[in-house]
DNA sequence: GTTGAGGACTTGCATTATGCAAGTGATTAA
DNA sequence: TTAATCACTTGCATAATGCAAGTCCTCAAC
C-alpha cells in the first residue's frame, strides 16, 4: 500500500491519498490534533475501536512519511509519545476542512456544530491553537 | 440535506471517512471538479488504473451519499453522465487543502505549483471557478 | 530479586476487500 | 444484420483487515 513519491501519475491527490487516504490514519490524526492523545494506548482507547496490528502499522507508516514522529518517554521508558511534525501539523486545515464539510451535511451535537461555526468564523485562529498545542507536547 | 449517522461514534472525521477516506474515491472526485470527466469511460482512463469493479461500487456509493448524481444521457442512450451535487461540490475546499498540502511536502511540475499557488492567493476564486465548470455540465 | 502488572507492540488465522480478466446486455453506427 | 460501444457483472487469485492471543521489555511492590 504505502507508496512513494515517484509512483503513479505525480498528481497530488494521488500522493496525498497515499499518505492520509485512509480513515484509520484520519482518526489516529484526529486524535493528536483534538484530542491531546500521544500513546499508543490512547489511540487505542478511541471510539472507534481500532486493531492494535492496524494501529502499529499506521503510525510506522505516519512515521516513515515524516507526519509524526515518536520518541521514548525519559520518566517512563516503557512508553512512547508520538506526536505531529511540522509536516504534520501543516495538516490540520485539511482535518479542520473535513469537520466543515461534515458539519454542513450531517446532523451533529451541539459541542460539534460550535465547533464548526468556529471553524467557518476563525479557522485561522482555530488552527494556530490546535499548533500551539501539539507544539507543547513536542516540549513537554 | 442532513443525513443521520448510523455506524461510529458521531464523529465528524469518521463520518467523513467513511464517504471520501478512499484512494479511489478521492480520484473520481478530482477528476470531476478538475479533468470535467462524467462517464465511466473517461473514470477509467485516468493514470492510475482504477479496475472495473471498484469503479462501479465507488460511483454506486458516492451516488447513495448524494455527492453525486447519475443521468442517462438523451444522446446516447447507452451512456450515462456522472456529476457533483451540491453536497459534492461542497467537497472542492477539502479537495484543493489535499492538493495545497502535497504541494507544500513533495516535489512536483511547474503546472502543479503554479495551482498550488493559486490555491493559496485565491482559492475562493478557484472555488468558484471549478464549481461553475461543474454547474454547466450539469446543465449540458 | 522475584513477582506481577503495564505498555507497546507481533503473530496466526479467519474474513473481507481489491485487482485482474473475461463475460453480459443494452444501445447504436455501418 | 452485424459489429462495435458503453456500462457494467462475475469469478477467482491475492492482498488488506479484524480479532485473539502471545512476546518482550520495563517498572513498581513485596
Amino acid at each position: 500500500m504505502a507508496t512513494t513519491s515517484t509512483s503513479g501519475t505525480g498528481c497530488p491527490v494521488y500522493l496525498g491519498a497515499n499518505v492520509f487516504g485512509d480513515r484509520w490514519t484520519l482518526l489516529i490524526l484526529r486524535d493528536m490534533m483534538l484530542h491531546g492523545r500521544k500513546t499508543y494506548g490512547e489511540f487505542l482507547e478511541s471510539g472507534e475501536g481500532i486493531s492494535t496490528n492496524i494501529l502499529a502499522s499506521r503510525l510506522r507508516s505516519l512515521e516513515e512519511e515524516g507526519v509524526v514522529w515518536r520518541r521514548q518517554d525519559p520518566q517512563n521508558r516503557r512508553s512512547f509519545h508520538y506526536g505531529l511534525t511540522e509536516k504534520g501539523m501543516d495538516l490540520i486545515p485539511l482535518l479542520l476542512e473535513i469537520i466543515r464539510w461534515t458539519g454542513r451535511h450531517f446532523t451533529m451535537n451541539q459541542a460539534r456544530t460550535d465547533l464548526v461555526r468556529r471553524i467557518e468564523t476563525d479557522r485561522d485562529g482555530l488552527v494556530a491553537e490546535i499548533r500551539d498545542r501539539a507544539l507543547s507536547i513536542t516540549a513537554g
